[in-house]
DNA sequence: TAGATTGTTAATCGATTAACAATC
DNA sequence: TAGATTGTTAATCGATTAACAATC
């Protein structure tokens, strides 16, 4: 796997092809690293093991090292893997390393909670913007954020580069907000609704459910 | 795979000894199949195909008829599947069939969004108790719910049956809740923040991490 | 050194998918 | 009947993991 040469890799050296995309197992258990990475260093922690990644993740410890040591040699033996190290490598390896900017639709309860949260800053996203269709709302002071009319959605995503839009509107204003962003060339819209949209293959949904991975959570426990 | 006899199936018949356990990856899925469902269903569809499956989910409409025969013959060639039927169906694969009783931690604007929605109960969760430890809030009316004293935990837990405890609470105090929880014998537990849990490994914590489900949504719209 | 933990191999197991007959 | 879509086979591909040498 791969056409490196088999020997002498220094850490942080990369035995993959650039290009190479992940697979999409790779991809989703690097970026749940990434969560532990970025708690674990909160918490003042400054190396992590293999089987400490493990503790938290449920992955198979043997995978975790598995799927590190595909990109380089990362970890210290009988140390561990340096923390702030390892967290850089992972968003390189995932491209995310840079900060990339998002557009909150909604100004409700979920709406102000996600604004005034850490949530997304932690993980290298900045919200830059925050809609609402209510005209009473326009103008108000949400977190770090004033908000804005609907009508000025299109200005500012290409004022501020924004790539991604987090839709916590009601179900029923979804679809039309989806169609919006679409139409001002966003690609990625993350969905905190259930509704089901309907976008151009071009454009990467990506739907939050809550309860479906309770139920998930839930059938491992009951069974 | 599977002891059954090998023909003459009727619909709803299961091909699969009973206390099999599903394979991660299979009840990851089926809760997918869930979630569109329950939304086509709230949008007045009747049938869906494996191709619309396919394309709502991002999951091959093969994989999607494969996971499903191995439990019965639920479809209808030509035509496709009855949405309230298969519905059915996956709940009772899953054993999630039943209602299952939560209690949400947290009266802010997170809790309050999730006590305000309908994302718990569209999937057979009832929301029967809301905690809070700001003295100020205890009484509040949020949505259906009164917002307890946190101390009344453990009772609460054991009068009303409650199965899984929604931690909406602030980073800083979700730790203690879980103990508590642990301690009232509630052994999954819904964390909404992003603090790293420690907990016994007889209970199982689920953490919501939107900003790692946007990274890894982004790594394939990048590359 | 002794203990711990990584990096890697080798074997197995399950997931994935193209293709197509069955049948509504 | 003709068209559509399921259910199933057969082959491939990638994920998973136990075990252990390497080495910090």
């Amino acid at each position: 796997m791969g056409t490196a040469p088999d020997t002498d890799l220094e850490p942080g050296e990369v035995d993959r092809e650039e290009g190479e995309r992940l697979s999409l197992g790779v991809a989703a258990r690097l970026s749940r690293y990434l969560q532990v990475l970025t708690q674990a260093h909160k918490m003042g922690k400054e190396t992590i093991s293999s089987q400490e990644l493990s503790a938290y993740t449920h992955i198979n410890s043997t995978q975790i090292r598995r799927d590190l040591s595909g990109f380089g040699k990362f970890g210290k033996r009988g140390v561990g893997y340096r923390i702030d190290f390892l967290t850089d490598e992972i968003r390189r390896i995932l491209r995310t390393a840079g900060n990339h900017r998002i557009a909150l639709f909604g100004a409700g309860k979920l709406g102000q909670a996600i604004a005034e949260s850490d949530i997304f800053a932690d993980h290298g996203f900045d919200v830059v913007a925050l809609f609402d269709v209510d005209p009473g709302r326009i103008g108000e002071q949400v977190g770090p954020l004033v908000v804005q009319d609907f009508s000025e959605l299109k200005e500012t995503v290409e004022r501020e580069g924004i790539v991604v839009g987090v839709l916590a509107v009601p179900s029923s204003a979804a679809q039309e907000v989806a169609d919006e962003l679409v139409e001002a060339g966003v690609t990625v819209i993350f969905n905190y609704t259930e509704q089901l949209l309907e976008v151009p293959p071009e454009v990467t949904v990506h739907t939050s459910s809550p309860a479906v991975d309770l139920l998930y959570a839930l059938y491992f426990y009951l069974s």
